[in-house]
DNA sequence: TAGATTGTTAATCGATTAACAATC
DNA sequence: TAGATTGTTAATCGATTAACAATC
């Protein structure tokens, strides 16, 4: 794997390929080519060919690309191959939704532990998790090695709570709170999750288009 | 507002400047010029001005751009001076936790029924919001105009259930299945939100950046 | 008026698309 | 071998940035 600058739009397009590749896989097809995946994400197989040969050469000629072999690829090139440990910080709905929604174990994440304030849910557990009392956050990541907070505590304490969770040395947080967390990027990575950034987005093409 | 085509990367950072201006609105900043707004976005002031200028001249030589009026002017671009009526389709964890999250009505959205097959949901409320048997979808939608299905049922039944609203003439589904839904785009708008895509970016920028 | 900042045109940069030799 | 399709280089297209006249 190559180690270059990768644009954003490279980037965003990584889980779509994952997508179409898990799909043409269930449906056992073993072999894919450029011009088939760029139909199914409504993409040109030239930029298909380019997207993939910025990490490697996973075709070959007069054949193109074996389905399972570009998915275990194009997973590592993401970094699924590896295990990464989730902490989710703050048990409300959207927290106990994405917990019991998303299957985090499929593509090596560990939901190591996630964390509240409210006294009825400590102690209890969701899909296996326990939740610990907030105040033990501090300590748990000191012993636990935490690679990505997942923040759904409210919009009203997000940037206290993420500014702690930047001294504890967390280094990724997945925002789910709408709010804007204002840390330094040189020190934390930050992948917002917005609501309604999507429903707007949704609103101007349904109005405009 | 001017009639023209707005290239997708325009189209998600309208959001992005209602964040901001009404993050100074609240801070009483009443007045705002295109190189405070880049600060805030990461962009560049060449940039606000081209974004702005796609639609109208919103701000006065010499002095910026006042707050308020280019927020006002940025939601009509987005359309959000009109109500847009949402359904919500399946009600579970997911779909209960957004209702509960998302402050629909500061942005005219009405929220004006859910569906679910459960009939122990049936007939209860979340927010204010009626729980409707599923099974009354379609005469629902007959007498009822609504924008935009929210899609919140299980994956496995994704794909049929969206067909069925496209059936129905829903103009837009707001997508939170994870599935890809398959349907032709002149007669649909989707508004896909993955969760895992997220997950995906993030890791891939936490591993290799 | 002088200073500041827009709106807009021109220049640059980067991403997408096209083309084709390599080769399976 | 002939046909198909990659990997890669070159051409095109579009988006971002820079520059500056207009003007508040």
């Amino acid at each position: 794997m190559k180690r270059i600058a990768v644009s954003p739009n490279v980037i965003n397009r990584l889980p779509k390929y994952i997508n179409c590749l898990e799909r043409l896989k269930w449906k056992e097809v073993d072999r894919v080519s450029s011009a088939q995946l760029a139909e199914m994400l409504e993409s040109t197989p030239s930029q298909v060919r380019q997207d993939f040969a910025l990490f490697g050469n996973y075709g070959a000629q007069g054949y193109g690309y074996k389905t399972d072999y570009l998915l275990q690829e194009i997973k590592a090139v993401i970094g699924l191959n590896m295990t990464h440990n989730i902490a989710v910080i703050g048990v409300g709905s959207i927290g106990r939704a994405l917990l019991e929604h998303i299957d985090f174990n499929r593509y090596n994440y560990r939901v190591c532990a996630a964390f509240d304030v409210d006294s009825d849910k400590i102690g209890s557990e969701i899909k296996g998790v326990e939740i610990y009392d907030i105040n033990d956050l501090k300590s748990y990541m000191k012993m636990n090695k935490i690679d990505i907070a997942m923040l759904t505590v409210s919009p009203t304490v997000a940037k206290q709570v993420a500014a702690q969770l930047c001294d504890m040395g967390v280094r990724a947080i997945w925002n789910f709170t709408g709010e804007a967390l204002g840390l330094p990027s040189d020190k934390i990575l930050i992948q917002n999750v917005s609501f309604l950034d999507s429903l707007f987005t949704l609103t101007y093409r349904l109005e405009n288009e």
